[in-house]
DNA sequence: GGGAGTATACTTGTATACAAGCATGGTTAT
DNA sequence: ATAACCATGCTTGTATACAAGTATACTCCC
């Protein structure tokens, strides 16, 4: 299978944009301009209303005949996420646990692997970038386009609220320890083990942000 | 609130070619042209890319390099779809039990009148789309982006599925009267009857569909 | 006859030019 | 001074031209 994201424009200026949404470069409520964006990021503006195009319809912006609006995420959108991953994600890890295929196991232990390296060495956006591999190999092999189709995006807009979490120094090994867990019960193909343990993580990554998110 | 669907071209045209794909009109598996697609509607290419944009985003095709293929949805996606909607969609109603405003109450009460009305002339697409707009404005009143964007989508999937449940002569005046019993409980904000009535109503649903594509 | 190489006709991806609408600010007239 | 009107510069929406890559079919050579 050919990975064809790497070659187009568009989705390079989707990522950007979707990614200075997510960590409030560009804030909620902030108009954004086709003109300005395609001066700023060096492309015309077809990839780049193709990219604001995916944008609208992943509700991270508003686009109206008389300009572009950044819609972002507020803590209730993440409280509705976690509300959604909660319910719908166990059922997807006992969906994998069914169905994945050896080399995307090979996979997930070697994203563990990388992520308890990469947290020995304080690298903390690359154990970050990681948890999304993670959970998104996941999502592919759970063999539900319907489900993959909804949980990736919702899982990528945590983005910044994942920054938080696994940037609290505590959270990071537990989490690396969580996905271990979760991985071997995939491994085993022990279905229920796997939903009740990515409740858990699921449960425990929401308290660590409910925690940051107040102090 | 100014309605800009009306206004876009691509919107009309992605409408178009979601109708085409969910009819079976373009089957999956059929390569799906810019430039053809550019002469059948009369438009440009510039619309017919930003409406294969959405679709991809929405798992109905796939864009590569060398042609955009249709993938439609499956039975098991259906499936899918409707383990999605028995998960989430009862909370929905009880977020719209406590949040929605009188005017979509109204809005609620008008849909069902007139789907009562175009049922008894025996206008199936009618009933159909009044349908889509029942539960469209319920996702729009339970005060969540992130549900609403969810299960839009999703459910609007179903309609070829929902034109063979709905044709059903029996099934239509029972989803009405359902419909019935989710509004008077959305009203008088009964969050837990909501939800009840609205598991059931899916349940239903699921029940008939499977009914009608095993014959 | 078979195989290799090339040309052609497609595909998507990108850039640019033009159109229409709207908001804002300046200017002019009262 | 204030109000109305007009022009200008923005916005998105659309069409079209060009670029690069690929698959296929045809032709030529062996």
């Amino acid at each position: 299978m050919i990975d064809y994201k790497n070659l187009s424009l568009a989705n390079q200026v989707h990522q950007v944009i979707e990614e200075n949404i997510l960590n409030g470069v560009y804030k909620a409520g902030e108009i954004l301009s086709e003109s300005k964006l395609s001066e700023e990021l060096g492309v015309s503006r077809t990839p780049i209303r193709e990219a604001l195009t995916r944008l609208e319809s992943e509700k991270l912006i508003g686009i109206t005949p008389t300009g572009t609006v950044v819609l972002g995420i507020t803590d209730k959108d993440v409280k509705d996420i976690f509300t959604v991953k909660m319910k719908l994600e166990p059922l997807i890890a006992g969906l994998a646990a069914e169905n994945i295929s050896e080399e995307a196991l090979v996979k997930l232990k070697d994203i563990i692997d990388q992520q308890e390296f990469y947290d020995s060495k304080d690298n903390k956006e690359r154990v970050r970038n990681l948890d999304t591999e993670f959970h998104d190999t996941i999502y592919a092999e759970c063999g539900s386009i319907v489900f993959q189709s909804i949980l990736s995006p919702v899982h990528h807009k945590l983005l910044k609220y994942r920054k938080s979490s696994l940037e609290n120094a505590e959270r990071s090994p537990h989490s690396i320890g969580e996905h271990a867990g979760i991985y071997e019960a995939i491994k085993n193909r022990d279905k229920e083990l796997a939903q009740k343990l990515m409740l858990e993580h699921i449960c425990h990554a929401y308290e660590n942000i409910k925690k940051g998110t107040k102090k």
